[in-house]
DNA sequence: TGAAATGTTGGGGCG
DNA sequence: ACGCCCCAACATTTC
């Protein structure tokens, strides 16, 4: 009899593309293992959003599959379904997280001093971070030349299709995924969840091919524009492997090829996106500390507030600024935020109250759905100012004319904020500049059923750039 | 993948 | 008719 091969599911929930199960597939009867690790040292435990999405997943693929489920550190837990089915090889795809190397040495340990074969392959990102490399060899720091030594690099490979596979037909003991706690329950908060996500890798396809149908012709255009229906949607996919960036990337690349010319400028701005993705790992690869530490030193003397209060309002969206209210209120409902929204939002945390980018880091990971180690530590060191190729720091949003500029009639601040739903387009931005009887006919009352600005921008502004003045020519 | 402050220009009102 | 001023509109610089 055939001896079975190991599969570990990581941050691959899918059937195709997959390289670790095509190359399981051929080597014999497939145990389909994925493990809720909570205890490897280091490691950022997934956020209540991500455990939804985690969960609904995983239901899919096992409507697909027989899959195993088991708890605790990975490297444990594959020593002992080993050591258990007797299995001669392991396949996974690599993670790149800072904990996930020392984590798969570990595995290749346990598979050496066992005699079975430990396979680790790519698919996550598109290039592996090390293959990226500027002309003195050193990793890139800024995204331009990055992005165009991703293009450089010649297009992806082909896909791979789902493999021929037969499940291992051996007992083992599996854990209930239900078991696993991973839906919210008192209170259960995702129903606005499920309205807008279908987790799975048929979900994942069936977005990719509605953003192409309906949002890319438009994606260069209005992608910024939150009252828009035209971003892919595709993030929480990707973070959990439901699709890999290959399979968008080709998808892309089809439906601009078969549109002629026409589609050649957006469709490149969606690739770049992609790339945004994959600078992000870059760096995470070659500066494993990004999660935590400033990449740029003079940051770590920055003259930070401790404001809970603030902090708290900016959250629950009630800072009073409406642009803002309807981003962290549509995050709280969905377990997304339009992007343009996640920057003006995030600006205001860190420039307009002060408060570390961290705080904000840890948030967005326990609320997000496409919540990514990644992604979203660069993203936050990149509008704090402190990150690789950041966004300069006195670049602070003012949310009034972001608001204006990018929802210009308030279309989305009315959809998440609808206590100022009748207002009129003048003042859906900036409430507080109404006069008494617009808002009485609006049935506002500022600081009653909506807040008063928790800070004044202008002042923030002021204060912002004060405290940056602090840490210039630090380091 | 900004915003605000400051500088420049040019048309029109007006003495 | 001409110069002067005002101030949008646009451009540049600074944060």
């Amino acid at each position: 009899m055939t001896s079975p091969s190991l599969y570990w599911l990581r941050n691959d929930l899918r059937l195709s593309d997959n390289a670790a199960l095509t190359a399981a597939a051929a080597q014999g009867p497939v145990i389909f293992l994925y493990v809720l690790d909570d205890e490897t040292p280091g490691e950022w435990k997934l956020g209540g959003a991500s455990r939804w999405w985690l969960h609904r997943s995983l239901e899919a693929l096992g409507r697909k599959v027989p899959l195993t489920l088991r708890r605790g550190a990975a490297d444990k837990v594959i020593a002992e379904v080993l050591a258990e089915t007797g299995a001669k090889s392991l396949h996974f795809t690599r993670d790149y997280a800072p904990w996930a190397g020392a984590l798969e040495r570990r595995v290749k340990d346990i598979c050496d001093a066992a005699s079975v074969a430990c396979h680790r392959y790519g698919g996550f990102l598109l290039h592996e971070p090390e293959s990226i490399r500027n002309g003195s060899g050193e990793p890139y720091r800024v995204y331009t030349p990055f992005s165009k030594a991703c293009f450089a690099s010649g297009e992806p490979k082909p896909l791979k299709p789902v493999p021929d596979f037969a499940p291992w037909k051996g007992a083992l003991r599996s854990d209930g995924l239900q078991d696993w706690g991973l839906l919210p329950t008192k209170p259960d908060w995702s129903g606005g969840f499920a309205q807008h996500w279908t987790p799975g890798e048929e979900g994942a396809a069936q977005r990719l091919k509605a953003f192409i149908a309906d949002g890319l012709a438009h994606y260069a255009d209005e992608r910024d524009r939150p009252d828009r229906d035209v971003t892919s949607r595709l993030s929480p996919h990707l973070r959990f492997g439901n699709i890999s960036p290959a399979q968008c990337w080709h998808a892309v690349r089809a439906a601009q090829f078969k549109a002629g010319a026409k589609l050649d400028k957006t469709a490149e701005k969606f690739l770049k996106e992609i790339l945004w993705r994959e600078f992000s790992y870059h760096l995470l690869h070659h500066w494993p500390t990004l999660p935590t530490v400033p990449f740029r030193p003079e940051f770590a003397s920055f003259p930070w507030s401790e404001n809970p209060a603030a902090l708290k309002a900016w959250q629950r969206g009630k800072t009073g600024y409406p642009i803002v209210d309807a981003g962290m209120r549509e995050l709280w409902a969905t377990g997304t935020m339009h992007n343009r929204v996640r920057m003006i939002a995030a600006s205001f945390l860190i420039k307009d109250l002060l408060i570390p980018w961290a705080e904000g880091e840890r948030w967005f990971w326990d609320t997000l759905v496409d919540a990514d180690i990644g992604s979203n530590s660069a993203s936050w060191q990149w509008v704090a100012g402190c990150g690789a190729d950041a966004a300069p720091y006195f670049r602070i949003f003012n949310p009034v004319l972001q608001g204006e500029k990018f929802d210009t009639r308030g279309a989305y601040v009315r959809k998440w904020v609808p206590e100022l739903a009748r207002l009129p387009d003048q003042f859906v931005h900036k409430p507080w500049e109404a006069p008494r009887l617009v808002l009485e006919t609006a049935g506002v009352a500022l600081g009653r059923n909506y807040p008063h600005p928790v800070v004044d921008h202008g002042k923030a502004r002021e204060k912002a750039l004060a405290a940056f003045q602090q840490i210039k020519g630090a380091a």
